[in-house]
DNA sequence: GTCTATACTTGGATAGAC
DNA sequence: GTCTATCCAAGTATAGAC
């Protein structure tokens, strides 16, 4: 498959627009004739360069988590304290929402994962392992810290934080509200901190 | 707008494909040839019955909200305690998961909200509404006995609550999960419990 | 209530010229 | 790389017979 760090200045503004495209109506809600109109380039150019949509939509989801693993790889050398850097990560999420209320690529594609191409799910996948893992760390090293207090595993708790972070954009979105991931991961860390 | 209380048996096995169909694949992802085939008449029958597809949709979500809400209610009938009425709450979307890892129907429509007609938005947002009005007060009642331990207002917290169930589901489906709501269900307030 | 037949539109995709 | 023209399938929807 297509790799996106091989993208043309053309492919690359094609995967901007599907990328905007899914944050905002999914993957079965999206169309090339949309991808043209946000473009300003007719349907068969952007056949041109993603002769498929399973094609287009995978790159939009394996150059999403790219990016996603580089924001994660900056927090760490911004942030040193575990606490710190889950705030920051909640954050990546809020900055998504705050644009229009748009929803974590990956959050909108796991949804319609039941309708997706073999292709695109196997990408959605990865995305979730990637950032369970880094969280699961985080979080492991804020309890050894002592600075969260709760019982079960980082495992879990990093499913549950996340699991908060992407149904916090859904129900926001569902609301209208202007309140999104960042206010729920302040809920939750908070309750998880132990008194002082 | 139809109510779902005057549906015909025909019309209600087409609102049960439909609530099946979205809970798997979503509003944009079903089309009236599939609602054909998994009732066994033809696609004409099924416009008979409900001649757009915003309507079909809206009374699906509609339909949900109220067997929710007795859902809601039974729980109420059955558990005394607000902290058993979390857990009750939680497995009702467990329930929903462990069915082919299925989501919420409005979960789902929540999160194709920007590609959805009006009339299916409004019922969803109710939906919402509804849930985390109940919740706020089981919260509340919860911090009130002591048994919930946590600075944010009930408010919050059942937003909190509620997004990392529905989060839950999205993420245990992309990972292709046993593992749903329940277990985050059980971490969340777990984390919230006070020492004993 | 259900059917066949059909209309109309959109969506994904290709051929071939420039 | 982009275009016009075109194909074919699918999706929503209607007409009218049974």
């Amino acid at each position: 498959m297509k790799h996106f760090s091989e993208l043309t200045p053309s492919a690359e503004r094609i995967v901007d627009a599907a990328e905007n495209l899914i944050k905002a109506v999914g993957y079965n809600g999206f169309s090339y004739e949309g991808i043209s109109q946000a473009v300003g380039i007719r349907k068969p150019s952007v056949h041109h360069h993603f002769p498929s949509k399973t094609e287009l939509g995978a790159v939009v989801a394996q150059r999403y988590t790219h990016r996603f693993k580089e924001s994660l790889v900056r927090i760490e050398g911004v942030f040193a304290k575990p606490e710190e850097r889950l705030i920051a990560f909640a954050k990546l999420f809020e900055t998504t929402y705050a644009n229009d209320r748009n929803l974590c690529v990956c959050g909108m594609l796991g949804a319609e994962n039941d309708s997706l191409p073999n292709e695109v799910v196997t990408e959605v996948r990865k995305f979730f392992q990637v950032t369970l893992g880094w969280l699961e760390a985080v979080i492991s090293e804020a309890k050894s810290k002592g600075a969260l207090k709760a019982d079960s595993s980082p495992k879990i708790l990093a499913i549950t934080f996340l699991s908060a972070m992407e149904g916090a954009m859904l129900v926001g979105r569902s609301l209208q509200s202007q309140e999104g991931p960042e206010m729920v991961a302040h809920a939750l860390i908070e309750s998880m901190t132990p008194e002082h």
